[in-house]
RNA sequence: GGGUGAUUAGCUCAGCUGGUUAGAGCACCUGCCUUACAAGCAGGGGGUCUGAGGUUCGAAUCCUCAAUCACCCA
C-alpha cells in the first residue's frame, strides 16, 4: 500500500482562499435558499434577514464589517442547521449623500445642477451609480458574506420604487400622510428639509445679546436677550411669563422695533422661561419652532426673512443679500451704534446640525409632506410589548418606546432631485391635487392636461422602512402589482420569510431605521417585520473615540483582512464584541486571531502527516476509545452545547471563545500532545479516528465565524465535490457511555502532569533530564500503564512507579495521592520551598473561609444542605493538603 | 434638565438565575528551536471587584446614596 500523505506549507496562508472559495459558494448556488428548499421538499423551519441596506456611494466600514459579519454568522448557522435561510442585500440610494457626490464632481468643473434639467442630472447620478456604486457589494464578497445575490435589491429598483409609491398613496388616502406649512429643520447648505432626528444637537461656543427694546412713546425699555440678532428685522412681538411680576405692567404695551421703527406687542405667554436671560425674549414666528408656537397662540403674522441659502431677503429690508453671519455682525454692529446693545454675554449653547451636511439647520417655515405618526407608532409599540418582537439585548427596547411614545409627525419631502418623487399632481387649471399610483395624463378632476407632479423627493428612510418587505416583493413592478398587496396569491418569498427571523443592526438607528420599519411592517402587512433585534455597539478606537473621517482615526477593514487575513479579522471582530455596549478596537488581539488560524491550519497539517491522503474517519468501525479519547469527546460535546446555546442566544464573543479555548487548551496542548504517544501504535486507528473527527466537527463550529480557512481544509478529506462545509450539517455530539470514571482518570492524569511540570521548573531541572516519579494513589483513584505512557510522554519522564522509589524522594501534595521525585544529584529546593510556602498560605486563607462559613449557626441552618456538606468537604480536602504540605516542607 | 450604561489585573474585557481560594486575551517575568505550529511549548507573578451604607446565613453579583466616565434625548 503506497503511502500518500497531504504536504501542507508549515505557515499558514490566507491569501487567495477568498478569491478561491467565494466563487465556488456564489456561482454553486450555496447562498440561495433554494438548494435546502428543493432538497428537503416542504421547509420545516426557515430563516431570513435582510441586510441593513449600505448608501450605494460608501465602502465598507468596520462599522459595516461588524455588522456584516454578524449577520453572516446568523446565515451559516441557520443553514447548517438545515433551516431554509434566505439573506437578502441591497444598497440604499441615500437621497442627499449620492446627489452630494454628483454635485461635488459638476462643482469641479464649474457646474452645479441648476445647470441640467432633472432628468439630465438624474442621468448623471444613474451612470455615477452604475459606474461605482457596485464597489461596497464587491467588498462584501471579500469579508465572505453569504447573501443571496439573485435577491440584491437598489431602492430604487423599480419594484421597490412601485412599493413605495403605493404605500405613499394607500397612506395619503387613509389619511395617514398629509401636506402641510410648517416649521421645519431646514439644511442651508443642501437646501432641503430634514426631519426632526436628522439634525444633531452640539454645544457650542455663543453669545447673549441684551437689546433694548424701547416702549412706544416712552424713554422706558424692555431687555431683550437674544443669541440670534440676525433674526431681529423678522421680530412680531416681545413676551414675557404671564405671572413674572416684573414685566406684568408692560404686557398689552407695544414697543419699537429696534431696527425698522416697527410697532410690535408686548405679549405674555407660558412658553417663555423667567429665568432666562431677561425674562424678555423677542418673538420671531418664522425662525424658531418656541417663537412659532407663540405666534400661532397670539395670531403674530409670520414673517420669514431667510431665502432657502438663509440669505437674507427683501422681507429683511436694507439687509438684503447678507449671509445669516455677516447679518449678524451688522446688525450688531448698528445696534451697538444706536446705544441699543447693552451687554454682550458668551455662552455655551446647543445648537442643531444637519447629520449630513454639518452646517446649523435654520428653523424655517414651509409647504412640506408629513407622515402622522402616532397612530403607527402605537402599532409599534404594543408590538414589541406584547412580544411580537424582542430586543436582544432586551434594554434597548426603553431606547425604542421612549422615542415612539413622544413622536412628532415625520417631515418626508426632501427638495432634492434624487430619489422618489412625490407622486402628488397639480392641475394648473382647476388648482386640484391628486395623489396617484400612476402618472395620469389629464387631471382626474377637471380634464385639463395642465398638470405638474410635485418637485420634491421622499426622504430615503422612507423607502428603508419598506425593505423587509419590499425586498421580498420582486425586482420589477409587474411582479409587485400581482403580488401585494393582493393577499392571493403572495409572493412566496413573502410567505416563507415574513415576518424576517432577526434584525442585526446598531443602536444608533433604531429610531431611523427599527422603530420605522416596525410601523411600516405592521401597517401594511399585519405583522411585524422581524421576530428579533439584534443590537451592537459601535466601534471605537483605543482611546474609545467615535472612528470618522476627519479625526483620521478611521480602521479601513479591508487592510486589516488584506494583512491579518479575513478569518481572523472577522474572528477578532466577533471576540471584543461585548454585549449591548460600544467596542474598543484593540489590535492587539487581531495578531492573536492571526495565529489562532495558524495554530488550526498545522493542527490540520499534523493530522494529514499521520495519515494516507485517502484517509477518511469511519464511523461504522468499532473503536475501542480510551480514556483520553473519551475525555476529549466530552470536552468538545461540552463545547458543542454551549457554543450552539450561545449562538442562539446572540452571545457572540462567548461562542468565539468556548471554541478558541476549547481547540487550542484541550485539542491541542492536551489531546494532540497524548494523540502523537499513540499514532504508531496498536491503538493509532482509534486515535486517528478521534483526531479527525474533532478536528472536523471543531471546523464546522468554527464555519460560521471562519469560513475560509474552515473550507478549505474541510475539502482536504477525501469526499464528494459538492460536499462542502457550508452546506454540512452542524455538528451533534457524540453518545458516550458513562464517561465519568475514564473523565475522572484522565483528569487526574492530567492533574499530575501539571503538578510534575510545575515541579520541574521550579527546581530548575533542565527540560532534557530525564525524571522518575513514583505515585501512590488513595482509594478511589488509580493509574493504569496508559496513563503512565501519557504522563511519561508529556512530562518527559523515565518511569512512574507505584510505590515510594528507591533512594532520596521529595514528596509533592496531591489530593488524589502521594507524589514522590526521585531525587538522583543535589537540587536547589529554595524555590519550591518557597512556592509550597505561599501554597500553605493560600490554603490557610481558604480554610479560613470556609470554616467562618461553618461556624456561623445562622449558615448551618439556612443555607441549602447540600452547600454546607460541600463546605465540610473543602474543609476536610483543605485541612488533608495543609497537613501533607507541612510535612513535605519539614522534609525538606 | 431627563434617561441609559459603565467602573473587576498594566491594557481590553468575561464573570448570565447571589454560594469559585475572582477568570481570559494581550502585555510582563523564567526556562525551552521537544521533527504540526517560535504566529510555538512549559512554568510564573499580578486584583482590598470605584467609594459608603443596606438586604442576606452568604454580595463582584441585588438595593440605596455618592464619585467619575461615556452615550442618547431635550
Amino acid at each position: 500500500m503506497s503511502e500518500k500523505r497531504r504536504q501542507l506549507p508549515p505557515l499558514y496562508n490566507p491569501h487567495g482562499l477568498e478569491q478561491k472559495w467565494y466563487p465556488i459558494w456564489e456561482k454553486g448556488g450555496f447562498f440561495s435558499y433554494k438548494k435546502a428548499y428543493h432538497k428537503e421538499g416542504q421547509p420545516t423551519k426557515t430563516f431570513s434577514m435582510v441586510l441593513p441596506p449600505p448608501n450605494v456611494t460608501g465602502s465598507l466600514h468596520l462599522g459595516h464589517a461588524l455588522n456584516h459579519t454578524i449577520q453572516d454568522i446568523l446565515a451559516r448557522y441557520h443553514r447548517m442547521k438545515g433551516e431554509i435561510t434566505l439573506w437578502v442585500p441591497g444598497t440604499d440610494h441615500a437621497g442627499i449623500a449620492t446627489q452630494n457626490v454628483v454635485e461635488r464632481q459638476l462643482h469641479a468643473q464649474g457646474k452645479s445642477r441648476r445647470d441640467f434639467s432633472r432628468q439630465e442630472f438624474e442621468k448623471l447620478i444613474w451612470r455615477w451609480k452604475e459606474e461605482s456604486g457596485g464597489m461596497i457589494t464587491q467588498q462584501m464578497r471579500l469579508l465572505g458574506e453569504s447573501v443571496d445575490w439573485d435577491y440584491e435589491r437598489f431602492t430604487l429598483d423599480e419594484g421597490l420604487s412601485f412599493v413605495v409609491r403605493r404605500v405613499f398613496v394607500r397612506l395619503y388616502q387613509d389619511g395617514l400622510i398629509y401636506r402641510g406649512e410648517r416649521m421645519i429643520n431646514w439644511c442651508p447648505k443642501d437646501e432641503t428639509a430634514l426631519s426632526n432626528i436628522e439634525v444633531e444637537y452640539k454645544e457650542v461656543p455663543g453669545k447673549l445679546y441684551f437689546v433694548k427694546y424701547f416702549l412706544e412713546n416712552s424713554d422706558d425699555f424692555l431687555l431683550v436677550a437674544t443669541t440670534r440678532p440676525e433674526t431681529i428685522p423678522g421680530d412680531e412681538a416681545v413676551a414675557v411669563h404671564p405671572s413674572d411680576e416684573r414685566y406684568k405692567n408692560f404686557i398689552g404695551r407695544y414697543v419699537i422695533h429696534p431696527l425698522n421703527g416697527k410697532k410690535i406687542p408686548v405679549i405674555a405667554d407660558h412658553a417663555v422661561d423667567p429665568q432666562y436671560g431677561t425674562g424678555v425674549v423677542k418673538v420671531t414666528p418664522a425662525h424658531d419652532f418656541l417663537d412659532f408656537e407663540i405666534a400661532e397662540r397670539h395670531k403674530l403674522p409670520l414673517t420669514n426673512i431667510f431665502n432657502e441659502k438663509a440669505v437674507l431677503n427683501e422681507k429683511a429690508g436694507p439687509y438684503k443679500g447678507l449671509s445669516r453671519e455677516k447679518a449678524r455682525e451688522i446688525i450688531v454692529e448698528e445696534l451697538r451704534d444706536k446705544g441699543l446693545l447693552t451687554l454682550t454675554k458668551d455662552i455655551r449653547h446647543n445648537v442643531g446640525h444637519s447629520y449630513r451636511s454639518g452646517v446649523a439647520v435654520e428653523p424655517r417655515l414651509s409647504l412640506q409632506w408629513f407622515v402622522k405618526t402616532k397612530p403607527l407608532a402605537q402599532l409599534a409599540i404594543e408590538a414589541v410589548q406584547e412580544g411580537k418582537t424582542q430586543f436582544f439585548p432586551k434594554r434597548w427596547e426603553n431606547l425604542y418606546f421612549d422615542w415612539l411614545q413622544k413622536i412628532e409627525d415625520w417631515c418626508i419631502s426632501r427638495q432634492l432631485w434624487w430619489g422618489h418623487r412625490i407622486p402628488a399632481f397639480y392641475c394648473q387649471t382647476c388648482a386640484a391635487m391628486h395623489v396617484l399610483e400612476e402618472d395620469p395624463t389629464s387631471c382626474p378632476s377637471c380634464g385639463s392636461s395642465q398638470i405638474k407632479q410635485d418637485e420634491d423627493v421622499l426622504d430615503t428612510w422612507f423607502s428603508s422602512a419598506l425593505w423587509p418587505f419590499s425586498t421580498l416583493l420582486g425586482k420589477d413592478k409587474t411582479t409587485v402589482l400581482c403580488q401585494w398587496p393582493n393577499k392571493i396569491p403572495n409572493s412566496k418569498e413573502l410567505e416563507l420569510f415574513y415576518p424576517t427571523s432577526v434584525l442585526v443592526t446598531g443602536f444608533d438607528i433604531i429610531f431611523f431605521w427599527v422603530a420605522r420599519m416596525m410601523m411600516m411592517g405592521l401597517y401594511f402587512m399585519g405583522d411585524v417585520p422581524f421576530r428579533h433585534v439584534y443590537i451592537h455597539g459601535l466601534v471605537r478606537d483605543e482611546k474609545r473615540q467615535k472612528m470618522s473621517k476627519s479625526k483620521g482615526n478611521v480602521v479601513n477593514p479591508l487592510e486589516k483582512m488584506e494583512e491579518y487575513g479575513t478569518d481572523a479579522f472577522r474572528f477578532f471582530l466577533i471576540s471584543i464584541l461585548p454585549e449591548g455596549k460600544d467596542i474598543v478596537y484593540d489590535e492587539s488581539r487581531l495578531k492573536g486571531y492571526q495565529a489562532f488560524c495558524n495554530k488550526i491550519w498545522n493542527t490540520a497539517r499534523f493530522i494529514w502527516m499521520n495519515q494516507e491522503e485517502s484517509y477518511r474517519p469511519n464511523d461504522e468501525a468499532c473503536y475501542e476509545l480510551k480514556d483520553a479519547d473519551i475525555w476529549i469527546l466530552e470536552r468538545y460535546n461540552h463545547t458543542q452545547k454551549m457554543a450552539t446555546k450561545a449562538l442562539d442566544n446572540y452571545r457572540f464573543a462567548e461562542y468565539t471563545q468556548l471554541i478558541y479555548d476549547f481547540f487550542w487548551k484541550d485539542f491541542c496542548d492536551y489531546y494532540v500532545e497524548i494523540a502523537k504517544l499513540f499514532l504508531r501504535d496498536q491503538e493509532q486507528d482509534t486515535v486517528r479516528y478521534v483526531l479527525n473527527r474533532t478536528l472536523e466537527n471543531s471546523l464546522k463550529l468554527l464555519h460560521p465565524v471562519m469560513p475560509f480557512i474552515t473550507e478549505e481544509l474541510y475539502s482536504y478529506w477525501s469526499r464528494p465535490q459538492d460536499d462542502l462545509i457550508i452546506v454540512s450539517s452542524w455538528p451533534t455530539v457524540f453518545s458516550l457511555k458513562e464517561p465519568e470514571a475514564a473523565i475522572k482518570r484522565m483528569e487526574l492524569t492530567l492533574k499530575l502532569t501539571a503538578k510534575i511540570r510545575q515541579l520541574r521548573h521550579d527546581l530548575q531541572i533542565p527540560p532534557q533530564q530525564k525524571l522518575s516519579f513514583g505515585f501512590i494513589p488513595k482509594e478511589g483513584y488509580s493509574l493504569n500503564n496508559y496513563h503512565k505512557k501519557i504522563l511519561i510522554g508529556l512530562c518527559k519522564l523515565q518511569d512512574v512507579f507505584d510505590s515510594k522509589p528507591e533512594g532520596k524522594a521529595i514528596r509533592t501534595a496531591v489530593e488524589e495521592g502521594e507524589l514522590y521525585l526521585l531525587v538522583t544529584k543535589e537540587l536547589n529546593l529554595a524555590k519550591e520551598k518557597e512556592r509550597l510556602e505561599k501554597e500553605l498560605s493560600h490554603l490557610r486563607k481558604g480554610l479560613e473561609h470556609v470554616q467562618q462559613k461553618l461556624s456561623n449557626p445562622a449558615f448551618l441552618d439556612k443555607a441549602p444542605q447540600e452547600l454546607v456538606a460541600q463546605e465540610k468537604e473543602k474543609e476536610e480536602s483543605y485541612l488533608a493538603k495543609m497537613k501533607s504540605l507541612e510535612e513535605i516542607l519539614q522534609e525538606i
